[in-house]
DNA sequence: TATTGTTATACTCTATAACTATA
DNA sequence: TATAGTTATAGAGTATAACAATA
């Protein structure tokens, strides 16, 4: 089974390198680079979240975050708000700017890729899908 | 046919990140990056190449590679050899050590995702590789 | 004491452009 | 002139640990 399965690890390994490469290209005309796109596009449609939950959605640790934060608020993309009842925390938003910024690029990144995808018919997609979806349940599976 | 195209990418992205989380980790329990991990698993059950492939292969720029072969070779993981028909170029190898690495590195980061997958049958992934093996082909599909 | 987020540190990756040496 | 690779530069992401403010 060792060869499928590393069959299987490359395949969707090439298919994701194909995905961002072409939406990387999308998100650098732009100006923005993959870390500051996928926190515009987390807060994006959202009311804004605290630095803690923005970080385990992207997967950042908090220092990381506070320097990708910091650029983006120099670009007047996002605002830090103090929380109103535990002010310890941050709430980040959008700024009016970032909003147009999220409206802009997300569909155009998504666009790029959904061109190649007008012959994809619903059982293609189902396919897809429920490959995808079984392999996503085997994957998190916990490990030590 | 908007949503499930978002549908499936959001799935796409998803696997690989658990897939990427889990062995990122293994990979630096052994002092590697990623891109020092790509190399070597590049250059791993090969004689070697010239900079020029192993760039093109990693999808590294040359500047940029210069910088990852530096450390692997500060590291004794690689050696460099100026090219005898063209001395323009360097043959880039896995030394013995990284040969020993590579032997070790590599199934480990593969085990370590095998484990769960004892569950998937020859169908199982079968299906998978024929959804992304047709994805991948309209991923590379050419775009201006 | 514990938690939220920042700061400081040190390293790595990244793209780009100028450069060296070979062809 | 063109190509292979290095060097220089500047910016960005990364993990980690120490820290301040708040709970």
């Amino acid at each position: 089974m060792d060869k499928r399965y590393l069959r299987s690890i490359r395949l969707l390994s090439e298919c994701m390198q194909l995905f961002e490469q072409a939406s990387a290209r999308k998100v650098r005309q732009f100006g923005l680079t993959h870390s500051q796109f996928d926190i515009i596009a987390t807060l994006g449609n959202t009311p804004g979240m605290t630095c803690k939950e923005l970080g385990e959605r992207t997967l950042m640790t908090k220092g990381t975050l506070t320097g990708v934060l910091d650029r983006l608020e120099e670009k007047r993309l996002i605002q830090r708000e103090r929380g109103a009842d535990d002010r310890r925390q941050l709430f980040v938003r959008l700024s009016n700017s970032g909003e147009q910024t999220f409206a802009e690029v997300f569909p155009q990144v998504v666009e790029n890729g959904k061109q190649r995808f007008t012959s994809y018919t619903a059982d293609d997609y189902q396919t897809l899908e429920d490959a995808l979806l079984k392999l996503k349940q085997h994957l998190e599976q916990d490990q030590r």
